[in-house]
RNA sequence: UCCCCAGUAGCUCAGUUGGCAGAGCAGAUGGCUGUUAACCAUCAGGUCCGCGGUUCGAGUCCGUGCUGGGGAGCCA
């Protein structure tokens, strides 16, 4: 017989016999001439709670399950009498699996974060990380719907290359030479050996490949793993984690403002739609202003201003910074965190950055100074999104390669692009992990993936 | 990479001016009970992160290393 969810089984609307359900158990308590035993499979939030007769056959056995044993148990869906639940299952048989010896590290009672992360392969059976990575998994495929339902192409870019996409961040490299004795070609490395013919690295992004099939298939998006060798040790960075990005034909940094705000209420409302009981464990016990959060970037038009007029609010608004707020200096987390946490109290989109403190692709405006590019700003997180219009025209791309040191032939393709059938396009990066914190509430990036990578951190 | 904080039982933590190592939960045993972080009693459980130093005496003070966390930079 099949197993039945117990996410399936507490949604019914009437009692139902001959049911299987197979999971671990939570938490055992032994009442007169039965015991009641908390079993959860990972559908959902909430438990299954069985009640075990002493008449079972093997009910001795069944006074000694500890908390994370794997069970299968037959039984009927019954009306609980008790009240903290509306559905009980009745157990008819209830088969061992495993029995988990008592150094299983998890009680039932709360442990800390920091605990947690050192048993990476057994927090996802904890309550608080089931529910994110539950919500990690709707809001993927919200992903996925957002943009088929807006017809665009899903491309799956390359994690493997030999360029270095903005010159953004440390690369890992990726090799197959024997590294006890590396083949040398003027003192230095000779990678014409290796597996490519060429230094390879992990992506850092796929936006450069997402262009090219923007120019051809219109509306495009990339969702995959990027790596970043920096030595960061912070709650928002992880070496390996998930980006999505989207880019548009004739499409230019307006458009890509509007998709970026319709993108995140429409992810925010999906999974406030769909993750009802895990998203409130999250208002409840991690962050107790969280659905007000969440409920103020649905409902409140983004704040749009310039990177210019940011810099105006910043150096009039009486507060002292750490870091100088001045013109043609990047915002520090400080100043984006005044500004969407005090100022605006809400989102905020900054555009027109200074050229000099932007990479090479962005498209420079008519001023000369200011690049088309934006970063969109939440509360508690700081920046989510960053993005751009992408500088179309050759000979403008040309010279800024040339002036910031870079290569044309080894960006020999992404260049051509213009070359043929150029046409103005922009899209924006999203980080996965941040979003998720941001709609969970979780402080740590660290605890919104599976098992993140952190510098001298890869043990699970 | 820089600044700051922490490391005590399986877990969460307390430990006073330097003077016998503690609690709750988890575990074992027994009891009670339609319970729900169940409850009650008893028992068991320790390299006080490692190394070195000061002292009659160090969990406590000093130095150093390791690990973890918070903040910053870099960035998404």
């Amino acid at each position: 017989m099949k197993q039945t969810r117990i996410l399936h089984l507490l949604q019914s609307n009437r009692p139902v016999d001959n049911v299987i359900i197979k999971g671990w158990v939570r938490t055992r308590r032994d009442a007169k001439g039965f015991s009641f035993i908390e079993v959860n499979d990972g559908s959902c939030l909430k438990n299954m709670q069985v009640i075990a007769d002493s008449s079972l056959v093997n009910y001795k056995e069944i006074t000694k399950l500890s908390t994370g044993s794997a069970v299968a148990v037959t039984g009927s869906l019954m009306e609980s009498p008790g009240k903290g639940q509306k559905w009980e299952l009745k157990a008819d048989g209830l088969e061992i699996l495993s029995l988990t010896p008592d150094t299983f590290p998890l009680q039932k009672k709360r442990h800390s974060d920091e605990f947690l992360r050192t048993i990476a392969h057994l927090r996802p059976r904890t309550n608080k990380y089931s529910a994110v990575f539950r919500i990690r998994s709707e809001l993927s495929f919200a992903i996925h719907k957002f943009f088929k339902d807006r017809g665009f192409k899903y491309i799956h870019t390359p994690v493997l290359t030999a360029s270095d996409c903005e010159g953004a961040g440390e690369l890992f490299k990726v090799t197959t030479l024997d590294l006890d004795s590396v083949p040398k070609k003027d003192g230095k490395t000779d990678f014409s050996l290796d597996f490519f013919g060429a230094a390879t690295s992990l992506t850092v992004s796929g936006q450069l490949s997402a262009e090219m099939f923007a120019l051809a298939l219109g509306d495009v998006y990339t969702f995959g793993p990027t790596f970043r060798a920096e030595n960061s040790n912070t709650s928002r960075h992880v070496a390996e984690f998930w980006m999505v990005e989207p880019e548009m034909a004739f499409s230019d940094l307006n458009d890509a403002m509007d998709l970026s705000e319709e993108f995140l209420k429409y992810l925010t409302g999906y999974v406030m739609d769909e993750c009802v009981d895990d998203l409130e464990l999250f208002a409840k016990y991690v962050d107790k202003n969280l659905m007000k959060t969440l409920e103020g970037l649905i409902t409140s038009d983004f704040t749009r201003l310039s990177y210019k007029e940011a810099m105006e609010i910043l150096s009039k608004s009486g507060q002292t910074f750490e870091f100088e707020v001045g013109f043609g200096k990047d915002l520090q987390s400080e100043h984006e965190r005044y500004l969407t946490e005090h100022y605006f109290k809400k989102p905020v989109i900054i555009y027109d950055y200074p050229k000099n403190i932007r990479p090479f692709y962005m498209r420079i405006n008519d001023d000369n100074k200011t690049v088309a590019a934006m970063d969109v700003l939440v509360p508690n997180i700081g920046e989510i999104i960053g993005g751009s219009q992408r500088e179309e025209r050759i000979n403008v791309l040309e010279a800024r390669l040339d002036k910031l040191g870079l290569s044309k032939k080894d960006y020999w393709w992404y260049v051509e692009s213009r070359r043929y059938g150029s046409a103005y396009h922009s899209g924006f990066g999203l980080g996965f992990e941040r979003l998720l914190m941001f709609l969970t509430g979780v402080t740590n990036i660290r605890d919104v993936i599976p098992f993140p990578r952190t510098p001298s951190s890869i043990s699970f």
